[in-house]
RNA sequence: GGCGCCAUCGUCUAGGGGUUAGGACACAGGAUUCUCAUUCCUGUAACUGGGGUUCGAUUCCCCAUGGCGCUACCA
């Protein structure tokens, strides 16, 4: 059985794409499940869109996405092929079938071209070069050349070949004739070989037995297998995947979606959570598990088991996915990402977010990070996204004293309670916290206790009491546990926070 | 326009000649809890249409329809 070898195929001419992503993901998913190798093949050979930055943002890119799972999504490869350092080889197949009568220089302009299109599309007809330049005199072909007249390399598109199947693994069988296609351009001149050429020559190049892309590329198989069997080279066994798709099931962009992957985990989203995502994105195993590690993922995936029809990319899922990330992690492992995320470049230098940690204090004192780390624990199970904790952490490093919030959120219906009830609540809990042996221990579990019952002891409703003390500790009528508040926030500062509430109430 | 690909709840999907068409997200309701969140329970919600084949099609075949993709000297 010959070795499983597949390619991950980014074209840097833009940032590290959603839907790169999720083609880099199942070639690794297949090629690690197969026991294969990956070869990163940057394909770059457009020298105009293509950019240092782009490049390094999709290496990079992967490597994040790799990272958090202890992967290292590059290390089966030994280094990074470019398209465009490979130009001699490229050059040498040309010559090749130039040489053979294979291939032929063409002089048509793109804007004589143009006007033969738009011609065929109004008469309703596909519209195919005209072969203008197949068979013209080899001397005046060399005197354009001579001249420096432009000209691109066209491939003589065989005549006693009628149609090319293929079996692809995912789509099965899939048929086009042959008289759909024309002399199809193959490079713009000898140094300057196109896509449709160059992946060939490179797949041969480097053993690759899959190819695994977007079912956008179904149209080019055509064209590379005519060229495969040209040379006489192995024809790899394709995969299309279906399209990841906007909410109006356009193909995903930038126009109507957060696209790059940076943007998505700059929004808090995990790099675990993004996998997963993506993975269920057009796959799925055939039980009802929603949450994979990378292990699960490798294990349980295969070609036939991807979806033939295009996907709508639903944040939801996402965020609910990236949850239940969260709540898997320890708080440790919660504190380590937190800090990690508000600390990388793309939060720290986004407008949007303005997460000034120096809130904290200093986080090389043991003091603050011990604090920090149980704010962090009980902002933890309710956090969809990285970036919500800022914010949601705000309430534990308040000034005390001074606390501002509306009094109208003490008044709850079903707690019977208001703002003029909230102050004989809050001094029966100060008074309850006021009078605790010194050797009390101050913990939620104790309190919660206690709390509940004084409360019966004086035949009052739980949440009558502290439902208005959740709000004068956190200024809001939503947190954490009442009693987890007491806990963190300890004796004094939770009193300075009752007297807070009950000067708001008067 | 031409060619290709595709078609199960709003979304991601399971399933497959005879099923109460299953799960998840979202949504709604309820239980628990001191609120929100979590957790648990429940509910609403789908086989694009028409022909075949068949005792029986959502499932297989054909056609139509629809959606998408490609239609570059981009990848």
């Amino acid at each position: 059985m010959n070795e499983i070898i597949v390619r991950y195929p980014p074209s840097p001419t833009g940032l590290f794409h959603i839907g790169t992503a999720r083609t880099v993901l199942y070639n690794f998913l297949f090629a690690k499940n197969k026991q294969g190798k990956a070869i990163m093949r940057m394909e770059d050979t457009d020298k105009t869109r293509s950019e240092k930055q782009y490049e390094e943002n999709i290496l990079s890119g992967i490597q994040k996405l790799g990272m958090a799972w202890g992967v290292d999504w590059l290390s089966s490869t030994d280094e990074v092929v470019y398209q465009s350092e490979r130009a001699g080889v490229y050059k040498k197949y040309l010559e090749k079938l130039l040489a053979e009568d294979k291939a032929y220089y063409c002089f048509s302009t793109p804007e004589e071209l143009n006007i033969l299109r738009e011609k065929a599309q109004k008469e309703k007809k596909a519209f195919r070069y005209p072969e203008t330049w197949r068979n013209a005199d080899k001397t005046l072909v060399q005197e354009k050349l001579d001249a420096g007249e432009k000209s691109v390399i066209r491939y003589k598109l065989p005549k006693d070949i009628s149609e090319i199947t293929f079996t692809d693994a995912v789509r099965g069988e899939v048929t086009i004739k042959l008289t759909e296609l024309d002399d199809f351009v193959i490079a713009k001149n000898l140094d300057t070989a196109l896509y449709n050429f160059c992946v060939v020559i490179d797949d041969n190049d480097m053993k690759i037995s899959h190819v695994i892309r977007g079912e956008d590329h179904i149209s080019n198989t055509p064209k590379q297998i005519l060229l495969f069997k040209e040379f006489g080279f192995n024809i790899p066994t394709f995969a299309h995947l279906p399209l990841i798709l906007n909410a109006d099931k356009s193909k995903l962009s930038k126009r109507k979606n957060k696209v790059s992957v940076d943007d998505y985990l700059s929004d808090g989203f995990l790099p675990e959570a993004l996998v997963n995502f993506l993975a269920l994105l057009g796959w799925n195993t055939s039980d009802e598990q929603e949450i994979f590690t990378m292990e699960e993922l490798i294990e349980k995936f295969s070609l036939d088991r991807v979806h033939k029809g295009g996907a709508i990319f639903d944040i939801e899922k996402l965020k609910w996915i990236n949850q239940e990330w969260i709540k898997k992690m320890d708080i440790s492992e919660f504190y380590t990402r937190v800090l990690e995320y508000w600390n990388s470049e793309d939060v720290k230098n986004s407008e949007k977010y303005n997460f000034d940690i120096s809130l904290f204090g200093d986080l090389n004192n043991e003091k603050n990070i011990l604090f920090l780390r149980e704010a962090l624990a009980l902002v933890k199970d309710r956090t969809k996204q990285l970036s919500e904790v800022f914010e949601n952490l705000a309430l534990f490093y308040t000034d005390d004293a001074s606390l501002e919030y509306s009094t109208d959120i003490y008044f709850h219906k079903k707690m019977k309670t208001s703002r003029e009830t909230a102050v004989e609540s809050l001094e029966f809990a100060k008074n309850i916290i006021e009078n605790l042996d010194d050797n009390f221990e101050f913990t939620a579990e104790n309190l919660k206790n206690l709390f509940i019952e004084k409360i019966k002891e004086a035949e009052f409703k739980n949440g009558y009491i502290l439902y208005p003390l959740r709000v004068a500790l956190s200024g809001s009528e939503f947190s954490p546990g009442t009693l987890e508040l007491l806990e963190i926030f300890g004796k004094e500062r939770s009193i300075v926070r009752i007297n807070r509430g009950i000067d708001l109430c008067k």
